[in-house]
RNA sequence: GGUCCUGUGGCCGAGGGGCUUAGGCACUGGUCUGCAAAACCAGUUACAGCGGUUCGAAUCCGCUCGGGACCUCCA
């Protein structure tokens, strides 16, 4: 473990305010996410969730963390209206276009893996999915019902949510009072099995010509949403873990009634830390699927959509993210991601640069203090806007002691080295090489440039400013300096 | 309607009672350059409005206005 590990601070969103991080067993951290439900293509809001607790993730583990990282598939039980009504979301896509659903499953659980890859996002160590645990599902709902926070009606199971409110508060994560909840409920058709409408299913009885069905104790039916998170938790990190990640808008009901059902099953309840992002905005309006204003990921990549001026590579798009904390509203918009391709290129310019340092004397800046500014910034609730902005002043340092206005030591320039690695590379998932094919390319470069140092010192500025303009028509920025020309 | 969050300079975004002129982008001037780009140096623009608490508020409280979230599917 590093030392800096024990100054760790993380928001938890029960608690309401950051509290040290300890972990349940030293060492070890039990982290799980809401996974996607897999009936569509994964849209940009739901990516910048997962990128930030891709990032939450990397940086435990560099503090020297074992991470057992789950995050589920949602493949069944997630209706496409009332929680407790109306179709699952699965099977209506596979009616829609005379599918399987499984087909549907696999092709969105296939575009989701390749988006996050192409994101960088490292792949969870186990990812379950809920059509995988209809038995741990089951026993779950016996558990619940034996303890009496569950009653069966015509095939179905319901959380008994007043029951459950004697005992343990309901509402507690995100703030509300059941009685509010109560005046404020809708009363909507077919609700007729539920005791009251508050509460929520863990089962659900299946229609005959319902495609996606199991036997139960209770009927052939499928089980609720809410439940799988809790039934593939438990299962996989036990019936107390460490963090608990996902959007916002999963706090309630579904967050809610996790706490609820593994308090009702087991008497714990199952969370120590809860951390919820926050939602994507695009051009000021929250980014959903229903009302149009929503981007998705390969169509910011190929600049094929109608809210960028232009396309935007997978790695700007996430250094966009870093920029901003993970629990603040995030506004895309085509002026903010360009700046932040700007600064990008500047960051990994200097990270090259940095490489090629040569260290002399003394440094003249506390470049010791300077990381350690790194780790205060990410032991602050994970704060990578704060980090960003302190990696920022080691570009400015870097290019300082390159132009020979600042220097390094040989110590603290492989101190720095290393530490911009982990930090740029490691923590914040910035891949500092993407380009392919470069091999052949590097030496046919070499020429040209020779051709047109060349030129150059012969003042030949026609061919000098032709081969440079060429380039620059094919996607090669040439820059002079006193030592040579260089190009990217 | 209920619960809660939020409003920072041209843009994005941190911070959060008295030393951050945070940082990025943009802009202006300068250095460098054959010119340019890139780098570097310097500089400009700020805490929605009104009232209150305080020796002191962008930071706390109240109200007003604006934006948003959840309360029904969404990360």
């Amino acid at each position: 473990m590093r030392a800096e590990a024990t100054q760790l601070k993380i928001y938890d969103s029960l608690a309401g305010d950051k509290r040290n991080f300890v972990p349940l067993k030293e060492g070890f951290v039990g982290f799980y996410v809401c996974g996607p439900t897999v009936y569509s293509n994964v849209h940009l809001g739901n990516c910048r969730t997962f990128i930030s607790f891709d990032m939450v993730c990397r940086y435990l583990r560099h503090l020297g963390y074992k991470v057992r990282y789950v995050r589920n598939i949602t493949d069944v039980g997630h209706l496409v209206d009332d929680a407790d009504q109306g179709e699952d979301k699965i099977a209506k896509k596979a009616r829609l276009e005379q599918l399987e659903p499984m087909e549907i499953v696999q092709q969105y659980s296939l575009d989701f893996h390749h988006v996050m890859a192409q994101f960088n996002a490292l792949p969870p160590n186990i990812e379950p999915t809920a059509t995988g645990h209809i038995i741990e599902q089951i026993e779950m709902i016996q558990a619940i019902i034996d303890n009496g926070f569950a009653y069966e009606s015509n095939g179905s199971v319901y959380f008994d949510v007043e029951k459950y409110n004697e005992s343990h508060p309901y509402g507690a994560l995100s703030g509300r009072k059941i009685e509010d909840l109560m005046s404020n409920t809708r009363t909507l058709d077919g609700q007729d099995e539920k005791r009251a409408p508050l509460d929520f299913a863990l089962w659900k009885n299946a229609a005959p010509e319902h495609i996606m069905k199991w036997p139960s104790p209770w009927g052939v039916g499928f089980p609720g949403w809410h439940l799988e998170c809790s039934a593939m938790s438990t299962k996989y990190l036990g019936e107390e873990f460490d963090i608990h990640g996902g959007g916002m808008d999963l706090k309630f009901p579904h967050h809610e009634c996790e706490i609820a059902q593994g308090t009702a099953s087991n008497g714990k309840s199952p969370v120590k830390y809860w951390m919820h992002g926050n939602m994507l905005t695009l051009n000021g309006q929250k980014m959903s699927k229903s009302t149009g204003n929503s981007i998705l990921p390969g169509e910011l990549f190929s600049g094929n959509n109608k809210f960028m001026e232009k396309p935007f590579s997978p790695m700007v798009v996430r250094f966009f993210m870093m920029q901003a904390h993970y629990r603040s509203t995030l506004d895309f918009t085509s002026e903010a991601l360009m700046a932040a391709e700007k600064g990008h290129d500047k960051l990994m310019e200097a990270m090259k640069t940095l490489q090629d340092l040569k260290p002399a004397g003394e440094s003249t800046i506390d470049v010791p203090g300077l990381i350690g500014q790194f780790y205060k910034a990410m032991n602050d609730d994970f704060n990578a806007p704060v980090l960003v902005a302190q990696l920022f002043e080691a570009v400015k340092f870097i290019n300082g002691v390159r132009d020979g206005k600042q220097t390094i030591s040989k110590d603290d320039m492989e101190a720095l080295q290393i530490a911009m690695q982990n930090f740029v590379v490691e923590i914040l998932g910035l891949e500092t090489t993407v380009e392919g094919g470069e091999d052949k390319l590097a030496p046919v470069m070499d020429l040209v440039l020779e051709l047109r140092q060349q030129a150059r010192e012969n003042k030949d500025w026609d061919t000098s400013d032709k081969i440079r303009d060429g380039l620059a028509a094919a996607g090669i920025v040439v820059k002079d300096s006193k030592d040579g020309s260089t190009w990217s």
